[in-house]
DNA sequence: TTGTATGCGTTATCAT
DNA sequence: ATGATAACGCATACAA
C-alpha cells in the first residue's frame, strides 16, 4: 500500500502541490502546515518517487558510469573499482545517483536503454572512440572521459599526469642512480595512458644525451605501423609520429603473468640494459619474476620499475619503485568536472591533469 | 529537440499506442508498419524514455547494488569488485539496470531517493542488520544478502560455503600433513563469514581427538563476551554459544598491515603452534611478514593457510595454501535469486550455498 | 491490427 | 501561502 502524494495530501488535508512543495521548496510553506505534511509522510514513511520527479523535471539526478571494454574484468580491476568509488562519493555529495554500465566493444549500441534520454551525464572509461562520445554529444548528453583522450569539442578529461610522472622516474633512475642503458616494457602503445609514459622516457633519455635501448637479440620493428598512435595524443604533445624512438619490448597485454612469460623466452638478452622501465606495475611484477627465474638480481643486475603503485607494488619482493596515482582522486575529479558540464553545456573541453607521486622502494 | 514518441508517431502517420507498441511487443504490428515506425525511429535516434516507461508500468528494471559499510573503501575491495562484476552481467541479461548505493552505517536513511520506491529489488553487502532489511520489506522492495546471514523471512541468501572450506583446509592440515597443534587467527568473529571458518575450525578439530591451540602468553578472555555471535549463524549450526572453544587470536582489522602489527607484537610465543589457520588471505599474508620478520620459517617451522584466494595470494612468498571463493560467481548467483523475489514476492527465504575449492600452495 | 481514452506520480504555471 | 490544472512521456484497457 505505498502512499502517494495525493494519499498524503488527503491525509494532511491540503492539495498536492502542497505536499510537492514540501519537499522541494519547505521554505514556501507555513511552518505548521509543513510540519503536519512532514509528520504524515513520516508516519507512512513516504518519499517522493524519484523517477515521477525526474519525468516532470526534466532532469533526473542520475550519471551514468559507463565501462567499455573488450571483456571482464570490469570493476574487479584495480583502477576502476577505487574510481567508483571517488566518482560516487562525489555524485552523493552532489545529490546525483549512479546507474552503471558496462559493454563490450561489440555492441554498437552502448547500454541502450538508460543512457537514451535518462541520464545527465556520463563518465566514459579509458577505451571510448570518437564515435561513442558523438553518440552521447548527439542525445546532448555531457561526457567526461578518465584516463583518455580525444579532440572533440565539449568534453571533459581527467588524467593522471603519465608524462610528468614518467619523467620523475626517468630523472630518478639517470640522475640519482646513473643509469644509462634503460629499456623500455609496455603492452599496446596506443593506449592513452602508455603513449605519454613512452614520451616522458623518449625526451628524458634525449636530454641527457642518451638512447633508447636496443635489443640486439630482437629483430627490428616498425612502432608507428605495429602500434598507429592515437592523433590526439600526437597533437597534445606537439609529435609527428614516432618515428626514430627505437623498439620497445611489447608485451600482449599488461598482466603479471603475460609479462612474466613473454619476458622469460626473450631472457637472457646478448647485452643486458642496466634498468627496464615498465609501463605499468603489473608488467614490472612479472618481468620482476622473470628476471629473477634467469638468474639476474634487481636491482643489483637490473633495476625495474613499474607505475600505479598498485597494492602488490610495496609487498613483492623485491618491493617496486613506482608512482603513486590515485584512481579515487581521478573519480572524485570526474563528477566535479561532469558537473561543470551538465549546468553549463557549453563548457569548453577540459583536461584536469592530476599531479602524482614518486615512490622509490628497493627495485631501482 | 529529442523527439519524443508522438512525433514519430506524427512521423510515420500512425498513433502513438502504436509506436508504443512498436517497441514493446513488436509481434503485434503489421511488418509493415512496424518497418516504417522503427526506420523513422532509427533515423532520429530515438528510443523510449526508461523513466516515463518505468512510471507507467510500475515497474522499473532496476536494483541496486547496496553497499553498507564503515568506510572507504567500497567498490575497490577486493570482493565487491568482481561481486559487482557478477551482478551487472546477470542483471543486464534480464534487462535490469543497476544502480548503485554506498552509505556509512551512521545514516539511518539508507541511501534516500532511490531506494524509496523506483527499484525493484536490491542486493545488500555484507553488513546489513535486520532492521536495515526491515526498512526493504516495508516497501514491498526484495532484498537478497551477499555473505551475510538473517533470521528474516522472504529474504535471500548467497554465500559462499565458509564452514566446508575451512574443513577442506583442516583437513588436508591433519590428514595430509599431520599437523596437530593449530591456531586459528581471525578479526572480530561475530562477521557472518568468519564464523562459519571458525567453527570448521572447532569442529574439525574435536573430530580428530584435537585441541584449539591455546597461547600460554596471551591473557585469557571470554569469547563469547568480546565477540557477541550472530544469533542467526548460531542457530543455522545449531549451537548455544562459543563456550569452549578457547582464545583465538583476534587482530583488530583483516589488513595486511594490521595482523602483521599485531603478530610482530606477539611473537615468538612460548609455545608455538605448527601450524596457523586464519580466517582470510590478508590475515595470512600479514602472518606470515611477521613470522618471517621473527626467524620462522614459513612452512618449514609454521604452515600457514589463508581464505579467499585473492590475487596476491598467488604472488606472495611463500604462496599461500587457501580456498578459492569466486565473488563474480557469488554476484551472479545474487541477481538470479533476485529475480526470483521479484517474480515471486512471497518466494520462501532461500540460501544459495556456492561450493568451493582448495588451492594447495607452499605455505603449508 | 490499430486508435481512443485514461492513468502513472510528480512538477510547474497560473490563479486566488 | 495554497489550490486547480495542465504538462511530462509512456503503457494499456477497451473500442473499433
Amino acid at each position: 500500500m505505498a502512499k502517494r502524494m495525493v494519499d498524503i495530501a488527503k491525509l494532511a488535508g491540503v492539495s498536492k502541490s502542497t505536499v510537492s512543495r514540501a519537499f522541494s521548496r519547505p521554505e514556501m510553506l507555513q511552518k505548521e502546515t509543513l510540519d503536519r505534511i512532514m509528520g504524515i509522510a513520516r508516519m507512512y514513511d513516504y518519499h517522493p518517487n524519484t523517477m515521477a520527479q525526474a519525468i516532470a523535471r526534466r532532469h533526473f539526478n542520475l550519471v551514468g558510469f559507463l565501462l567499455l571494454h573488450k571483456s571482464r574484468p570490469f570493476f574487479e580491476h584495480t583502477f576502476y573499482g577505487p574510481a567508483l568509488d571517488g566518482f560516487m562519493e562525489r555524485a552523493k555529495a552532489r545529490g546525483y545517483h549512479v546507474v552503471l554500465g558496462a559493454t563490450t566493444r561489440r555492441n554498437d549500441h552502448f547500454e541502450e536503454g538508460f543512457i537514451n534520454d535518462s541520464i545527465d551525464g556520463a563518465l566514459l572509461s579509458s577505451r571510448a572512440p570518437d564515435p561513442f562520445i558523438k553518440v552521447f554529444q548527439s542525445r546532448n548528453i555531457p561526457v567526461v572521459l578518465i584516463q583518455n583522450e580525444t579532440g572533440l569539442e565539449n568534453v571533459g578529461m581527467v588524467t593522471d599526469d603519465d608524462y610528468g610522472g614518467m619523467t620523475k622516474i626517468m630523472t630518478h633512475l639517470i640522475k640519482e642512480r646513473g643509469y644509462e642503458d634503460i629499456a623500455f616494457i609496455s603492452c599496446r602503445l596506443s593506449h592513452p595512458c602508455y603513449m605519454p609514459r613512452f614520451f616522458a622516457y623518449i625526451d628524458a633519455l634525449e636530454q641527457n644525451g642518451l638512447h633508447p635501448f636496443a635489443n640486439p637479440d630482437l629483430p627490428k620493428y616498425d612502432l608507428e605501423d605495429s602500434y598507429p598512435p592515437n592523433p590526439s595524443i600526437l597533437s597534445r604533445f606537439g609529435r609527428q609520429g614516432l618515428q626514430r624512438f627505437g623498439t620497445p619490448i611489447i608485451v600482449p597485454s599488461a598482466h603479471i603473468d603475460t609479462a612474466e612469460k613473454t619476458l622469460l623466452k626473450l631472457l637472457p638478452f646478448r647485452k643486458m640494459p642496466r634498468a627496464i622501465v615498465c609501463a605499468t606495475d603489473d608488467i614490472a611484477i612479472g618481468v620482476c619474476r622473470a628476471l629473477k627465474q634467469k638468474g639476474f638480481r634487481v636491482p643489483q643486475d637490473v633495476a625495474v620499475t613499474g607505475y600505479d603503485d598498485v597494492e602488490m607494488a610495496s609487498f613483492c619482493h623485491p618491493s617496486l619503485t613506482t608512482v603513486h596515482v590515485d584512481p579515487y582522486h581521478l573519480g572524485a575529479e570526474s563528477m566535479d568536472l561532469l558537473c561543470r558540464y551538465i549546468e553549463d553545456p557549453g563548457y569548453p573541453s577540459t583536461r584536469i591533469c592530476l599531479k602524482n607521486e614518486l615512490i622509490i622502494r628497493e627495485s631501482s
